[in-house]
RNA sequence: GCGCCGGUAGCUCAGUCGGUAGAGCACCGGACUUUUAAUCCGGGGGUCGCAGGUUCGAUUCCUGCCCGGCGCACCA
C-alpha cells in the first residue's frame, strides 16, 4: 500500500501526520482564529534603531529554515517582506525548541521575540515564543529558483506570489497605478459610477460579445464589450464628469496582448473636447508612472520610454503615409482598391473588407509597432469611428485619437457624437454591416439614440486599457503577466 | 485555426545516438548555538504530459491528442 503511493501523496501523508502531532499536543493550528502582531517585516527593518532590544510580535509564512543544532534561523515572509527570526534552545526551552524543529517550510506562524542584529548584521527577531497558525500540507516551490513554469505560475498564482517577490511587487504596482488614476479623476471632480455588465444590447466598441441567458427573464444577455453607451446616458442625465474602471469582455482570440476579460477606464467630461482628453490621458498616465517609478523615463523592453508631456501629436493619415507610402485618402471609399493596397502592404485582407478596415489594419500592423515613444494619432475617418463627432472643418473626419506607447495602443478617445440624427444614421449603417455578416459591427441601441434626443452636451470621452498601461509601467511583455488569473484552457480532467 | 518550441521527482534542471533515469533544493534520520542558496554524513522519492504504433525491449523513434510559450491569423 505504502509503496503504491505517489511521492506527492507520501509527502502529503507525512505532513498530515505532522499536523496530527500538533493537534495531539493541544496546538491545533486550524483552531486558532487570530494572532495579534505588532509589526510588519519591513517596519522592523526600517525602524531598527528604535526597535532594537524591544519585543515585537510578527507573523507570516516560513520561506526558509536553517537549522544549526541548538539554534535555528528562519525567514518569515509577510505582506510587507521578509524578516529573519532566530530560535534558540536556551530561550525557547528544550521542549519549545523541539517543537520549533517540527515546523516545515511553508508553515504560517506567529512569533514573539526581541529585535537584534546578528553578528553578520542581519536584523533578526530572537524569539521567545511562537504559535503555529496554519500548517502547509504541501511543499512550497523551491526557495532559490522559485517557480518558473509559466503554466503553473498562472494556474496556481498563489504559488507564484509566494515564490516570486517580483510578482508580488508587480501586482502591488498594478494596484497603485489604478489608485493614482482614481486619485487624479476624483480630484478633478469626476464621479465614479458602475453601469451594467449584463446588457440586453451591447455596444461602444467593435467586438464579438459573450452571450449568456437570464432564466427568470427568459432572455439572452450580453457581457458588455464596453460601458460607453451607458456612461453617455449618465452625461445626458447631468452627471457631467463620470468614470468607470471595470471589466470588459470580448469573445476573441487570446494572445500576449489580449485577454477575453480586461480592465478599462472610461471617462466622460461634459463641455470638453478631444484636445482636453489628450491632456487628461497625459495627466493620468504620468500620475500612474510617477506613482510607481517616481519618474517619467521608464524602461520597456529594449527601449527607454519618456512619458514627459506633451506627447507627440500626429495626424493618423500622415502617420499612415509615412509608414506605408500610401495616401489612403486618394482612394477613399474604394473597398476593392483598398483590399488591393492592403495585400501589397502584406496585410491580411478578407474578401469583404472595407476601406476603413484596411486602413485600421494598416494602422495596427504598420504604424502602431513603430510608436514607441508616447504618441497621439489624431483625426480618424468617420467610417471607422461610429461614435465620434465630425470635425467641423472636415466632416468626413472625426475628432478622435488613439494613444500609443511602446507600440501598444493604450488609449482611444474622442469628442463624443451628440447629434442623435447623425448617430442614428451611423448606427443604422453599422446595423447594415451586421446584416452583411460583420459580427463586430454595432447593433442598434434604440434607447441610446433616444437618450441623445433628450440632449447631451458636447462631451469628451476616453478609454484607457488598464492592463496594457500596466504592461508598460511594469515592463511586462505579456498581458497575462499583469492579470492575476489570466484565461487558460482547463487542465485535463479539470473541465466542466 | 496554422507554424515553431516545450512538458522528466513537490520545485529548478541534466540525461538516455532505443536496454525502464540523475543532480541541487525540498522531505526523512544523524552532527552542529549567529546562519542566510548554511555546512557535513546517511536515506526515501519518478505511470519521463496522455494514447496508440514500430521494436525482443520505448522516457528516447513514429503518429495522434492534451496543456503551455512564441510567431501568424482575429482583436484592444
Amino acid at each position: 500500500m505504502e509503496s503504491s503511493q505517489s511521492p506527492e501523496e507520501q509527502l502529503y501523508k507525512a505532513r498530515l501526520a505532522n499536523l496530527e502531532n500538533w493537534r495531539q499536543k493541544g496546538k491545533d493550528p486550524f483552531a486558532i482564529t487570530r494572532y495579534e502582531r505588532t509589526h510588519l517585516a519591513n517596519e522592523i527593518e526600517e525602524s531598527f534603531t528604535e526597535l532594537e532590544g524591544k519585543v515585537v510580535r510578527v507573523a507570516g509564512r516560513i520561506s526558509a529554515l536553517r537549522a544549526h543544532g541548538k539554534v535555528t534561523f528562519a525567514d518569515l515572509l509577510d505582506g510587507s517582506g521578509k524578516i529573519q527570526i532566530m530560535a534558540r534552545v536556551n530561550v525557547l526551552t528544550e521542549s519549545g525548541y523541539e517543537l520549533f524543529g517540527q515546523l516545515d517550510v511553508g508553515d504560517i506562524i506567529g512569533a514573539e521575540g526581541t529585535v537584534l542584529k546578528t553578528r553578520t548584521g542581519e536584523i533578526t527577531v530572537d524569539i521567545n515564543d511562537f504559535t503555529l497558525l496554519s500548517k502547509a500540507l504541501r511543499p512550497i516551490p523551491e526557495k532559490f529558483h522559485g517557480l518558473k513554469e509559466t503554466e503553473v505560475r498562472y494556474r496556481k498564482r498563489y504559488l507564484d506570489l509566494i515564490a516570486n517577490a517580483s510578482v508580488r511587487h508587480l501586482f502591488t504596482m498594478r494596484s497603485r497605478i489604478i489608485q493614482a488614476i482614481r486619485r487624479v479623476l476624483d480630484q478633478k471632480g469626476f464621479l465614479e459610477v458602475e453601469t451594467p455588465i449584463l446588457q440586453p444590447v451591447y455596444g461602444g466598441a467593435l467586438a464579438k460579445p459573450f452571450i449568456t441567458y437570464h432564466n427568470a427573464l427568459q432572455m439572452s444577455l450580453y457581457l458588455r464589450i464596453a460601458p460607453e453607451l451607458y456612461l453617455k446616458r449618465l452625461v445626458v442625465g447631468g452627471l457631467e464628469k463620470v468614470y468607470e474602471i471595470g471589466r470588459n469582455f470580448r469573445n476573441e482570440g487570446v494572445d500576449a496582448r489580449h485577454n477575453p476579460e480586461f480592465t478599462m477606464l472610461e471617462a466622460y467630461e461634459a463641455y470638453a473636447d478631444y484636445h482636453q482628453m489628450m491632456s487628461l490621458v497625459e495627466e493620468l498616465v504620468t500620475a500612474a508612472a510617477e506613482e510607481v517609478h517616481q519618474r517619467l523615463q521608464i524602461r520597456y523592453g529594449d527601449w527607454v520610454v519618456d512619458l514627459t508631456p506633451p506627447w507627440t501629436r500626429k495626424s493618423l493619415l500622415q502617420a499612415l503615409q509615412e509608414a506605408t507610402g500610401v495616401d489612403f485618402l486618394s482612394f477613399r471609399g474604394d473597398d476593392e482598391k483598398a483590399r488591393e493596397v492592403g495585400k501589397q502592404l502584406g496585410l491580411s485582407v478578407e474578401p469583404n473588407d472595407t476601406w476603413g478596415r484596411v486602413l485600421d489594419e494598416a494602422l495596427k500592423k504598420k504604424v502602431a509597432p513603430q510608436l514607441i515613444q508616447p504618441t497621439f494619432l489624431i483625426d480618424y475617418p468617420v467610417e471607422i469611428s461610429p461614435l465620434a463627432k465630425r470635425k467641423p472643418i472636415d466632416p468626413e473626419m472625426t475628432e478622435r485619437f488613439q494613444a500609443f506607447i511602446g507600440g501598444l495602443e493604450v488609449a482611444n478617445a474622442f469628442t463624443e457624437l451628440n447629434d442623435p440624427i447623425d448617430q442614428r444614421e451611423r448606427l443604422a449603417a453599422q446595423q447594415r454591416q451586421r446584416e452583411k455578416g460583420d459580427e463586430e459591427a454595432h447593433p442598434y441601441d434604440w434607447d441610446f439614440i433616444t437618450a441623445l434626443e433628450y440632449g447631451m452636451p458636447p462631451t469628451g470621452g476616453l478609454g484607457i486599457g488598464i492592463d496594457r498601461l500596466t504592461m508598460i509601467l511594469t515592463n511586462s511583455p505579456s498581458i497575462r503577466e499583469v492579470i492575476l488569473f489570466p484565461q487558460l484552457r482547463p487542465e485535463e480532467g479539470q473541465g466542466v
